[in-house]
DNA sequence: ATGATGAATCAATCTACCTTATGCATGATA
DNA sequence: TATCATGCATAAGGTAGATTGATTCATCAT
C-alpha cells in the first residue's frame, strides 16, 4: 500500500537548492556547509537513480526528474510547516488550568478579568476539580494544588501558605458589640464546629477546646459555602485566610485576629518542570504570581 | 516568510504513532525500537511545547494538538511519498542514449526493435552526435562511444573491437571474377582512398600503399555513406565490420578477407559508475551485451 | 593571465539517533 | 490478591551518517 519515503533530510535540502538554483546559497539558508548539501544531493540522487540537478558552470539547474519533484516536495513542506506552526501557535491559543474547587470560585474567578486584559489572545480554560490531575495522561497545562510542595518532576511556586482564622461578618460582630479577643467567638454560633481547624486555632488563640465536637478532616471543600454563610451573618467561619483577601477589601467580611492556624499546607502553581518555557504557561505564571502578590498585599491582616 | 521546518526524522515518526494509537506497532513499522520511537516523539513535543500523546495505560491517544496535527503531516509525507515513488518511476520510463552517429545508424536502429519487445514500458531516447557527452551536465544515461575504453569515473563495457576491413558488394566482386586476394581489390574503384585505413589494411594486406593518397584522420562517421556506396556497386569501402554484420547476413556487402586492420579504438557502452546499479541502466547494459553477443557470433568472419 | 565563483571530493570529526537494558504503571488472569 | 503481560519512559553507550574544513577543478569575468 505505502511507498518508502525518501530520506527527508536530504529532501529539506533538495528543496532549498531548487529553489536557490544553487548549493551555495541553499546552504546558506540551511546553516551548513555547501559540501554538506552537495553530500545530501548526491545521497537523494543515488537513491532515486537519477540526476536532479544538471551542473552548469556557475549554476545548477534542474534536470527534468528534479523539475517534476520540486514543486511536490515544496507542497509537502509547506504543509509541515504550517501543520508545525499551528501546532505550536495554536498550543498557545488555550491554557488549560486544573484548579481546586475553593481556588477556582474564590480567588480565580475574580481575578482572572485582568489576565484576560492582559492577554486577550489566550484563553483560559478551568478544569475544576479536587483530584491529583496527571499531567501525562490528562491534557491540562497547569495546576493550582494544596499541600507541602513536593512532586517530583514538577516545577512548583508557592502561592501562599493555607493560614485559617475566624471570619464573620461585620454585622455579626457589631451584635456583640464588636469583637476584641477570641474569647468573644464563643459567645457566637460557630460553623462547622467539627473542623479541625477549630481545634488547632482556639488552642493557638489560648482558648478551652475541649468543648469542640472532633471530627476527622477538614471541610476544605466547603470553604465557599461556610463563608458565604458567614456573610449572611449566620455565624462565624473557619477559612483561608488568603482566599477571602478580596471580601475582607469590600467590607463584607473581616478577619478579627492576626492568629493564624496553619497545617502545614500552602497553595501551588504546578507544571511539569520540562514544559517550563513554553509560551502561555510562562506567561500565566508569571501573571498569576503578580496577581497574588498584589492580592495579598493590598488587604492588611487585620481589616477589621 | 517562512516558519521553521519540523524535526522531520521525529515527524516521521509521528506520523507512524498517531496511524497505529501505538509507539510499539509504530516501531515495528519503522523497524525500529519502541524507545526510539519514544524518543522521537519526546524530542517533537519539546518542540511544539505541547504533548501529542496522552499517555492512557494501555494506549497512547492523540490530544487536541496532535489530533490538529496528523492529518496534515499525513497528506505532507504522502505527497512526498508520491513524489519520491514518480522520480523513481519517472526515470525509469525513459532512457537516453547518446551514441556515435555510425554506430546508432548500422547496428542500433536495426537492433532496438528487439528491445523494446522486451521491454516495451522503457523509452528510448536518441541523442546522435559525435560530441562527448559530459553525463554531469547533460540529462543522458548512457553513451556508445569509441576509443581506448579509458574514462576516468565511467563504467565501461567494450562492445567490439573498431576493426576495419573492406567490403564490396557481391555484384562488384563478381565482375571480375571474385575477390579472392587481397591484389584483386586494386582492379575496383577505391572508395575515400585518403582514408589512412585504408593504408593500414594494405600493409597488413602486403600490398603496397605508396599509391595512395595521404590524408590524416579517418572518416568515421562517413562510414554509412561509403558503405551505401558499396552496396549500390560503386567500389569497395573500407568500414567498422561489426557494424555491417546485418548487410553481410543479408548478402548485400561481402567482406572477402579475414585480414583486419585496427587502430586500437573500440566501441563501448559507458556510463556513471555510481549510477550501475539503476534499474533501466542494467536492463539496457544486459540487453546490448547479448545484442552485440549475437551480432558478432552469427555473422562469421567471412561472409563471402 | 589572473582572480573570482561555485561545485566535487576527501579525510577527520562529531553528534544525533538508535539500541540495549531496565524500570514503572496498569490491566488482565488465575 | 498475587502474578503475569503489556506498553511507555528513561539511562547509558555505540555507531552510522552527517557535517566540516581544506583542497581541487572548471569556468567565467576582468
Amino acid at each position: 500500500m505505502s511507498s518508502p519515503l525518501p530520506p527527508l533530510a536530504a529532501i529539506r535540502v533538495f528543496d532549498a537548492a531548487a529553489r536557490h538554483a544553487s548549493f551555495t546559497k541553499a546552504a546558506e539558508e540551511l546553516g551548513m556547509t555547501q559540501a554538506a548539501v552537495s553530500y545530501q544531493i548526491k545521497l537523494l540522487e543515488e537513491r532515486i537513480g537519477a540526476p536532479l540537478f544538471l551542473r552548469r558552470p556557475r549554476q545548477v539547474s534542474l534536470t527534468e526528474v528534479g523539475q517534476q519533484m520540486a514543486p511536490a516536495v515544496a507542497d509537502a513542506l509547506n504543509l509541515l510547516r504550517d501543520a508545525y506552526a499551528t501546532a505550536r501557535g495554536g498550543a498557545q491559543g488555550i491554557l488549560t488550568v486544573s484548579t481546586l474547587l475553593t481556588f477556582a470560585s474564590n480567588w480565580l474567578a475574580q481575578h482572572l478579568g485582568s489576565f484576560h486584559l492582559a492577554h486577550p489572545t489566550l484563553a483560559v480554560r478551568l478544569d475544576t476539580s479536587n483530584h491529583l490531575v496527571d499531567f501525562t495522561r490528562e491534557e491540562v497545562d497547569v495546576a493550582i494544588r494544596s499541600g507541602g510542595g513536593e512532586w517530583p518532576g514538577m516545577a512548583v511556586h508557592k502561592l501562599f501558605d493555607a493560614d485559617f482564622t475566624p471570619m464573620l461578618s461585620p454585622g455579626l460582630a457589631a451584635s456583640i458589640g464588636g469583637v476584641h479577643e477570641p474569647a468573644d467567638l464563643l459567645r457566637l454560633p460557630i460553623l462547622d464546629p467539627g473542623d479541625p481547624w477549630w481545634r488547632e486555632w482556639f488552642s493557638r488563640a489560648g482558648q478551652p477546646v475541649d468543648w469542640l465536637a472532633e471530627r476527622p478532616g477538614s471541610s476544605m471543600g466547603a470553604q465557599a459555602y461556610e463563608a458565604r454563610a458567614a456573610m449572611a451573618g449566620q455565624g462565624v467561619a473557619i477559612v483561608t485566610r488568603a482566599l477571602f483577601s478580596a471580601e475582607i477589601a469590600e467590607g463584607r467580611l473581616i478577619q478579627p485576629f492576626d492568629i493564624v492556624g496553619n497545617d502545614g499546607n500552602a497553595y501551588w502553581l504546578v507544571y511539569p518542570e520540562g514544559r517550563r518555557n513554553v509560551a502561555k504557561i510562562r506567561v500565566f505564571r508569571d501573571w498569576l504570581l503578580a496577581e497574588v502578590e498584589a492580592s495579598l498585599g493590598n488587604t492588611g491582616p487585620r481589616a477589621a
